[in-house]
DNA sequence: AGTATCGGCGAA
DNA sequence: TCGCCGATACTA
C-alpha cells in the first residue's frame, strides 16, 4: 500500500520573509508516496514536491493514513536521506506555530540551515541569442512592445543584463537591479517572445567540505626501498623523496596541504606515489568549525566549592534531574541572581550531569554576550563536543555545525536564540541565560520568543529548563511564582578575581541618585552633575576607569518640565505624549491617537520650563573632553561597532587601559568583566522611561540595575551616580537600591491596575504602507472589522487598543499603524481571520 | 512565487 | 455591455 505524508511547503507566502495574513492557517499539504519512496520516508525528511505547477521543497511533518483531500500528487524525491528534523523538533515547531499564529512552514524554516532550504525561483534567459549588432533590434522590440510607458527603460536594462551575464534566476536579478520593478516587464517580455522563463528549484547552496588526505600504504622499510625509483629528473625525485619521507614520519592520514608545505611537492607527485601504491590518497570530510581557533585551556579539575545559595539551588536542580531521568515532567527553574552570583557554575554542573546521562545540552545566551570568554567556559569542560551557533557564522560553518549536531558528535550547542533549533537527538537540558534579554524575541516574521519555546522544548524532550537572570521579566517571574516553575534565588556576589574557594563575597556598588532639577536650580545646565564631575575627576586622578552610560532608545521625544519633572501624558491612556516638530510642535499619543498642542507652561507648577529632551553619545564625549581635556575617551555604541569584531577591539582597548572613560549605550549593560572600573555614571536615567509602552519601566529598571552593577566588580569597590529628573519613580528608586523584589511588586501592581501582562495577553497587529492614507485606512477598516466581530459574537475576552500610528511611525519609507488586541484570549479573536499584509505578533515584548 | 480568477471601471 | 487591468485566492 502506498502511504501519504503531511508536508510543510516552503513557498514565500507561507514560509517567506513577508509571511502575513494567515493567522492560524495550518498551511500543510498532503501528498502521496510513489512506489520508489514508499516506506523510505518518515517525519522530518526534506523532500521535493510539485506545488502549483512548480517544484518546491517541503518537510514531512507526519506520515498519515488518510489525506485531507481526495486528489493528491506524488512526492518527487528525497533531498537528503537523513531526516532534517527530529520528532521532538517537529513537536516544538507545531507548538510554536500554534502559540505564535505563524504558519508552520515559516517555523520549520527556522530549523533548517540556510542554504539547505531553498525556495523555488524562475530562470530567465534570452530566447533568440543575439548576433552581434542585434542589440538595437532587441531594444526596439521591447520598446515598441511597451509603447511609451516607463517600462521600456526597465526592459532595456533587463535585456542588457541577461545579455551580459546569461541566464539568471529571479533572486539574482533582484540583486543586480535593486529597486527596479522588473518582474512585470519580464512577464511581458516572456509573453512577447523576447525572453523565456523556466521554473526551477535551486540546488542546496551548501555542501559538505572535503579535504584530500595522504597516508603511507606500505611498511616504512618498503617505502625506504622505493626511494631511488621515484622519477626521472632529479628535481622530481627530490620532491617525491621528501614527501615520502614526511609521510613515513606521520603514519596517520593527513591533509595533503601539509605535505605540500613540508616537501614542496604537488598533487601530481602524490598521484605518482599513489600509482606506485606507496601511499593512499583519499577524501575526508571535514567540519567547518567556528571554534577551531578558540583554544580551550587544558581541562581543569572541577572542584569549585559552592556557596550556601548555590548549594541550595543545586539540591533543587539535582532533584529535578532525578525526576527527569525517572520520566516525570519537570517544571522550569528560574535562577535569580546578580552577575557574579555563580549562575554559570550551576549551568556547568547541570550540563555535566546531563551529558553523564547521555543526553545533550542547549545553552542560549544573548547575542551580544557570545564572546570567546563565555564560550570558553563550556569548551574547557566539553572539549570537541561544543557547537557554536550565531548570526555571524558563514553558511558553511552553520551547515556543518548543524550536521555535527545531527550526526551525534556534539553534546552541547551554545548560541543565540537560533541555537535552540540544533538537531540534537535527545536533549536533556535547555539553559536560557539572561532570560530577560530582548534578543530572545525575534522581532521580524516569523515572530517568536525563544524563552517560552525553550521551556516547551524541554517539556517535549522530558528534560530540564534552567533560566537565569538578575532581573527576570515581571511576566516570567509571575509565571514561575504562579506555580509553573521553581524560583531559586542567589543573593551573594562572588569576587571574580578570586582564586580561593569559596570566594569572598562582594557588596553591590553604592548608587547615588542625583536630582537634576536641583542642579538646574543651582545654575548647572551641563550634562554632568557636580557629583558626577567630582567623581570623574577623582577616578582620573587615581588612574582608575569610569563608564558613562546613556540610554539612547527613544531619545529626544518625551516632553517634561525641567522645573518639577512633570511629564505630559495622554488623558485617555496615561501614555507619555511624543513630541513632533514636523507636525508643528504637536504632542501625539502613539497609543490612541490623542493630539494636543505643546503647552507653553507646565500644567503642574506653571513654570515655562516645558522641554523635549534628548542627548547623544557624541555630545557626552565632547562634554567629557571639554571638562577633562586629559581624559582619554572611548565611544561604544551602535555606530562605532558596525564593523565585525568592533566590540572585541573596543573592549580590549578599554581593558588594556588605553582609555579612561568608556561612553556607551545598552551594550554596556551586558555581562562584561571590567575590574578597573570604579565609577559608573548614568547620564540620564529617565530616557526610555516615558516611552509609550507598558514594558518601558521594566526595560529601564533592568538596564539601570545591570549598568550600575558594572562598577566594583573587583575588591577595589566602586560606586554609581544616577542622574535623573524623576528621582521618585519606582523603577529608578528600585534600581538605585538594587531592589529587584521591590520593583517586581510595584510593577506587578501597576500592570494589574492597567490590565497589561501578566494579567492579560496582547497581540500586536501592524500594517505598513508607503502611502500614509492607505496605511491609516487599512488600519481603521481592520479595527472596525475586529470591533464588529467582538460585538456580534458578544465576546468579552478581548478588547482593542487603537488603531494608532506605531511609535516609530515611519520605518523604511513606510508608515506604520498598529492595533493592540488585549484580553484573556486575544488569539481567539485573531486566529483564523484574514489579515492580508498584516504582521501579527503574539505576546509582543514591546509595543513601539 | 506563479497563475487562475474575481471584480471594478473605462471605451464602444 | 464588453474588455482590460489590478487585486486576490490558491497551490494537495
Amino acid at each position: 500500500m502506498r502511504g501519504f505524508v503531511r508536508i510543510a511547503v516552503n513557498v514565500p507566502s507561507l514560509a517567506g520573509v513577508f509571511v502575513d495574513g494567515r493567522a492560524g492557517t495550518p498551511a500543510t499539504f498532503d501528498y502521496s508516496l510513489p512506489e520508489s519512496l514508499s516506506g523510505h520516508i518518515e517525519a522530518g525528511h526534506l523532500v521535493r514536491v510539485p506545488f502549483g505547477g512548480r517544484t518546491v521543497q517541503g518537510v514531512v511533518l507526519a506520515v498519515i493514513d488518510q489525506p485531507a483531500v481526495a486528489e493528491t500528487k506524488d512526492v518527487i524525491e528525497l533531498v537528503d536521506p537523513k531526516p532534517a528534523l527530529t520528532l521532538a523538533q517537529i513537536a516544538l515547531a507545531e507548538w510554536m506555530a500554534d502559540s505564535t499564529l505563524n504558519p508552520i512552514a515559516s517555523i520549520v524554516g527556522l530549523f533548517l540551515p540556510p542554504g539547505l532550504s531553498q525556495q523555488a525561483d524562475t530562470l530567465f534567459s534570452i530566447r533568440n541569442p543575439q548576433v552581434p549588432g542585434g542589440q538595437e533590434e532587441t531594444a526596439k522590440t521591447s520598446q515598441s512592445a511597451r509603447g511609451s510607458s516607463g517600462g521600456s527603460a526597465a526592459a532595456a536594462r533587463l535585456v542588457k543584463l541577461l545579455e551580459q551575464r546569461g541566464a539568471l534566476r529571479g533572486r539574482q536579478i533582484d540583486r543586480a537591479l535593486p529597486h527596479l520593478e522588473w518582474r512585470k516587464t519580464a512577464q511581458y517580455l516572456v509573453r512577447s517572445g523576447v525572453l523565456s522563463s523556466q521554473s526551477i528549484l535551486p540546488p542546496a547552496s551548501v555542501r559538505p567540505k572535503y579535504v584530500r588526505t595522504a597516508q603511507l600504504a606500505v611498511r616504512p622499510e618498503a617505502a625506504q626501498n622505493a626511494m631511488s625509483d621515484l622519477g626521472s629528473s632529479e628535481a622530481t625525485r627530490g620532491r617525491r623523496q621528501k614527501a615520502l619521507t614526511y609521510l613515513i614520519s606521520r603514519p596517520e592520514a593527513i591533509n595533503v596541504s601539509w605535505v605540500y608545505a613540508e616537501s614542496g611537492c604537488n598533487l601530481a607527485d602524490l598521484q605518482a606515489l599513489a600509482e606506485r601504491e606507496l601511499i593512499i590518497l583519499a577524501e575526508q570530510e571535514i567540519w567547518r568549525d567556528p571554534l577551531e581557533h578558540t583554544e580551550a585551556a587544558a581541562p581543569t579539575e572541577h572542584n569549585v566549592v559552592l556557596s550556601a545559595d548555590q548549594t541550595r539551588a543545586w539540591k533543587s536542580i539535582e532533584a529535578g534531574f532525578a525526576e527527569s531521568f525517572a520520566g516525570t515532567p519537570v517544571k522550569p527553574f528560574l535562577l535569580q541572581g546578580v552577575t557574579g552570583s555563580g549562575k554559570t557554575e550551576l549551568y556547568l554542573r547541570a550540563a555535566m550531569e546531563t551529558i553523564r546521562k547521555s543526553r545533550q545540552v542547549i545553552v542560549l545566551v544573548p547575542e551580544i554576550s557570545l564572546t570567546p570568554q563565555t564560550v570558553r567556559r563550556f569548551l574547557v569542560h566539553f572539549p570537541g563536543q561544543v557547537g557554536l551557533v550565531h548570526s555571524k557564522l558563514s553558511e558553511g560553518e552553520r551547515y556543518d555545525t548543524w550536521r555535527r549536531a545531527r550526526a551525534g558528535s556534539l553534546q552541547v550547542t551554545i548560541g543565540a536564540r537560533s541555537a535552540l533549533f540544533a538537531p540534537l537527538s535527545k536533549v536533556g537540558l535547555v539553559v536560557v541565560d539572561e532570560c530577560h534579554d530582548a534578543s530572545y524575541h525575534q522581532s521580524e516574521p516569523p515572530f517568536y520568543d525563544a524563552v517560552p519555546a525553550a521551556q516547551a522544548y524541554a517539556r517535549i524532550c522530558g528534560g530540564l529548563c534552567i533560566m537565569g537572570s538578575a532581573t527576570p521579566n515581571v511576566a516570567q517571574r509571575y509565571q514561575i511564582e504562579a506555580g509553573r516553575g521553581v524560583r531559586l534565588e542567589l543573593t551573594k556576589r562572588i569576587a571574580s578575581e578570586s582564586t580561593v574557594s569559596p570566594a569572598p563575597t562582594l557588596d553591590l556598588p553604592l548608587v547615588h541618585i542625583v536630582d537634576m532639577r536641583d542642579e538646574l536650580k543651582a545654575g548647572n545646565r551641563g550634562t554632568f552633575s557636580r557629583e558626577l564631575s567630582a567623581g570623574l575627576s577623582d577616578v582620573l586622578e587615581r588612574g582608575e576607569q569610569a563608564i558613562l552610560f546613556l540610554n539612547r532608545r527613544g531619545t529626544a521625544t518625551y516632553v517634561f518640565c525641567r522645573n518639577c519633572g512633570y511629564v505630559v501624558r495622554c488623558p485617555r491612556c496615561e501614555t507619555p505624549l511624543t513630541y513632533h516638530l514636523a507636525a508643528g510642535e504637536k504632542l501625539l499619543c502613539h497609543r490612541c491617537g490623542y493630539e494636543r498642542q505643546m503647552p507653553k507652561r507646565c500644567p503642574e507648577c506653571g513654570e515655562a520650563s516645558i522641554r523635549a529632551y534628548g542627548l547623544g553619545t557624541e555630545k557626552v564625549e565632547a562634554d567629557v573632553q571639554q571638562a577633562f581635556p586629559m581624559a582619554r575617551t572611548l565611544r561604544w555604541d551602535w555606530e562605532t561597532t558596525r564593523q565585525k569584531q568592533a566590540h572585541e577591539i573596543i573592549l580590549q582597548h578599554f581593558v588594556a587601559g588605553r582609555a579612561d572613560v568608556l561612553i556607551g549605550t545598552q551594550m554596556l549593560a551586558k555581562g562584561l568583566d571590567l575590574p578597573r572600573v570604579t565609577l559608573v555614571g548614568i547620564v540620564l536615567a529617565d530616557v526610555g522611561l516615558y516611552l509609550p509602552d507598558p514594558f518601558a519601566p521594566e526595560r529601564v529598571f533592568q538596564l539601570l540595575t545591570q549598568v550600575a552593577g558594572r562598577a566594583g566588580r573587583s575588591t577595589r569597590g566602586g560606586r554609581a551616580v544616577l542622574q535623573t529628573f524623576s528621582p521618585e519613580h519606582y523603577a529608578i528608586r528600585a534600581a538605585a537600591e538594587h531592589d529587584v523584589n521591590a520593583f517586581y511588586l510595584q510593577e506587578l501592581a501597576q500592570r494589574r491596575r492597567l490590565g497589561y501582562p501578566p494579567f492579560s495577553h496582547l497581540i500586536r497587529l501592524e500594517y505598513r504602507h508607503h502611502d500614509p492614507k492607505r496605511a491609516e485606512g487599512e488600519a481603521r477598516a481592520t479595527a472596525s472589522r475586529l470591533q464588529r466581530r467582538l460585538e456580534d459574537e458578544g465576546r468579552d475576552e478581548a478588547n482593542l487598543i487603537g488603531p494608532a500610528p506605531a511609535f516609530y511611525s515611519k520605518l523604511d519609507g513606510r508608515y506604520r499603524w498598529q492595533i493592540i488586541v488585549r484580553g484573556s484570549d486575544p488569539k481567539g479573536l485573531v486566529a483564523g481571520g484574514h489579515f492580508a499584509g498584516w504582521r501579527i505578533e503574539v505576546d509582543p515584548s514591546s509595543l513601539l
